[in-house]
DNA sequence: GGCCGTGTTGTTAA
DNA sequence: TTTAACAACACGGC
């Protein structure tokens, strides 16, 4: 569920509420879900000062002293919450870092489980993205180095903006979204994409993407923000989970295709 | 009760 | 090299 708009909106909030507060010892329900070491990461962010929250992509990174940063990936239902520390643990909570000098504890929850935390030193952080083939961020890329991350290969534009080394945070939702602003069909191989098009879905991006962090994110089941707050940018999509409505430049009828496997929703009219 | 689908990503196979 | 399939896991809906 979480996308780059509803990270980021997890980072805001996590920023406010985090920055210059110390994290006690966590308590770690779950340590598989920590992919370094989970007693080093125990030991080692404890009694640590957070100094700034940050995004890359769909990660959030906070950053402790000494050298220390935690990545967290919210996969599809990872969520974090502020609660009292003292609260029962839920069914489907894994962790929590308590916070010095108040009553309350940072707390992540996820119901599949899926979402990942991993401790490295900050000046790592960078070069492990990198190892991995990480792409851009959106908004830092310039247009014709985006142009090209695209490639000339024959799989389909949609495809190409869900692959996080072209660049990074779109997932299926804002896929959607942005090949409906640029009027492309999400089917089109990349190869056939001249610069014209390529520019569009350049724009389309930007502009869906600061759209959607402007609504605090997409809320359809899941995401809630730090306050607990439903994104709004659902009441703004305009073709992802609307099959069958109409589209709301023609009218024509919302479609939908499996495309690599994900719902894939576009108008046939106005998308080619 | 069983099957299908779900917003992510890493690994494996083709 | 590139791309498709699948697994990780839990849940809701039919």
């Amino acid at each position: 569920m979480p996308e780059l708009p509803e990270v980021e909106t997890v980072v805001r909030g996590l920023r406010g509420k985090l920055r210059r507060r110390r994290l006690r010892r966590p308590e770690i329900w779950r340590p598989d879900i920590i992919e370094s070491d989970p007693a080093e990461f125990e030991r080692l962010t404890a009694e640590r000062v957070v100094l700034d929250v940050a995004r890359r992509g769909k990660w959030i990174l906070l950053h402790l002293e000494a050298d220390l940063t935690v990545l967290a990936h919210l996969r599809m239902t990872g969520r974090f919450a502020l609660v009292e520390a003292s609260a029962p643990r839920g069914t489907h909570d894994h962790l929590q870092w308590p916070l010095a000098g108040t009553r309350r504890a940072l707390r992540f929850a996820d119901t599949r489980r899926f979402g990942r935390f991993r401790l490295m030193n900050t000046s790592q952080v960078e070069r492990y993205l990198a190892d991995r083939g990480f792409g851009p961020e959106p908004f830092e890329v310039a247009e014709a180095e985006f142009a090209r991350r695209l490639g000339q290969g024959l799989r389909p534009i949609k495809s190409a903006l869900l692959d996080q080394r072209v660049v990074s945070g779109i997932g299926n939702i804002y896929a959607d979204e942005i090949l409906f602003a640029a009027r492309i069909d999400p089917r089109t191989p990349v190869r056939r994409l001249g610069p014209r098009r390529r520019h569009r879905v350049y724009v389309g991006m930007r502009e869906i993407l600061r759209r959607a962090i402007l609504a605090e994110g997409t809320s359809l089941v899941n995401f809630v923000s730090l306050e607990g707050r439903r994104g709004a940018f659902a009441a703004e999509l305009a073709v992802f989970r609307r099959t069958g409505q109409p589209c709301p430049r023609c009218g024509t009828r919302v479609a939908r295709v499996k495309l690599a496997g994900r719902s894939t929703h576009f108008c046939r009219r106005c998308q080619r």
